[in-house]
DNA sequence: TCTGAAAAATTACACTTGTAATCTTTAAGA
DNA sequence: TCTTAAAGATTACAAGTGTAATTTTTCAGA
């Protein structure tokens, strides 16, 4: 966990596709992320320059350094507590926060492999040990 | 699973909460969603005549029955069904489409009781063993 | 030092959403 | 039948979002 209850802003779709690179990339310029975004949308500069920007009025990104003209940004939040925040968010909405329903719609709607089961309940598993011994302190 | 790969529209927040009243109570008139909502929430009835407009335009909402001047609506979408897209689609744009990082952060978040670890497991479980012997026919 | 290209800032514009207020129609009772 | 309250329809309006175009600033080279 990287920061208990963390304060993350509001990030919309196409935004979650700029932090991704910088949380990829890690600092990364205007350019540097154009570049990126190249190959896997068809986004125009301008627009990823907008959404750079918003994310920065927003506080999802800060300036690192100023290259010439050029600003290097840095996000302000780590990928994991936004993956959390926006976890919390939709279960909230959905499944009234709890993710006993949200599992459970998703296996009957057969939206789950065997191989995927699995995988889950090894994660559980480890989850569950986890629960029976506490996290040792690193003093 | 209701409807395999239905096509539900889109359902904002404050929709999913009045869509939730139908489900909940069947077909009802507009005054029956305002004073079931009343409670729940402060909303203006005027307000909430606005989401159920703007839901049956959507045809998330379909007219059941004109009692005087009152139409009677019904949901044409299951909510199972809406819980789905819901999910894939918060799944797509946050955990690029996989249901294992989603747990996997929420776990690693420390998110999870115990109690509902063991929920997810059992549950899981019996997914497991349907996968093994697969539904039979009912014919 | 002046200029032009590149970066950044400002502006644009339609659609959705939250949150109603106002205008219009209609049914039911006086 | 006429009136009026209650439904419904239309309109409102700001914030957020997707998707840029236009305008302004500024560095780097001629």
């Amino acid at each position: 966990m990287s920061n208990p209850n963390p304060t993350v802003p509001q990030i919309s779709d196409a935004e979650w596709t700029v932090m991704r690179v910088f949380w990829d990339r890690g600092d990364s310029s205007t350019g540097d992320v154009i570049d990126a975004l190249q190959s896997r949308t068809d986004w125009n500069p301008k627009t990823v320059q907008t959404l750079i920007r918003r994310l920065h009025k927003k506080g999802a990104l800060e300036v690192a350094a100023k290259n010439g003209r050029e600003f290097v940004y840095r996000p302000t939040v780590a990928e994991n507590d936004c993956e959390h925040a926006a976890s919390q968010s939709f279960l909230g909405r959905v499944f009234d926060g709890k993710l006993t329903p949200f599992l459970a719609n998703f296996v009957e709607n057969e939206a789950v492999s065997k191989e995927e089961i699995d995988e889950l309940r090894r994660l559980l598993d480890r989850a569950a040990a986890d629960h029976q011994e506490p996290e040792e302190q690193a003093s």
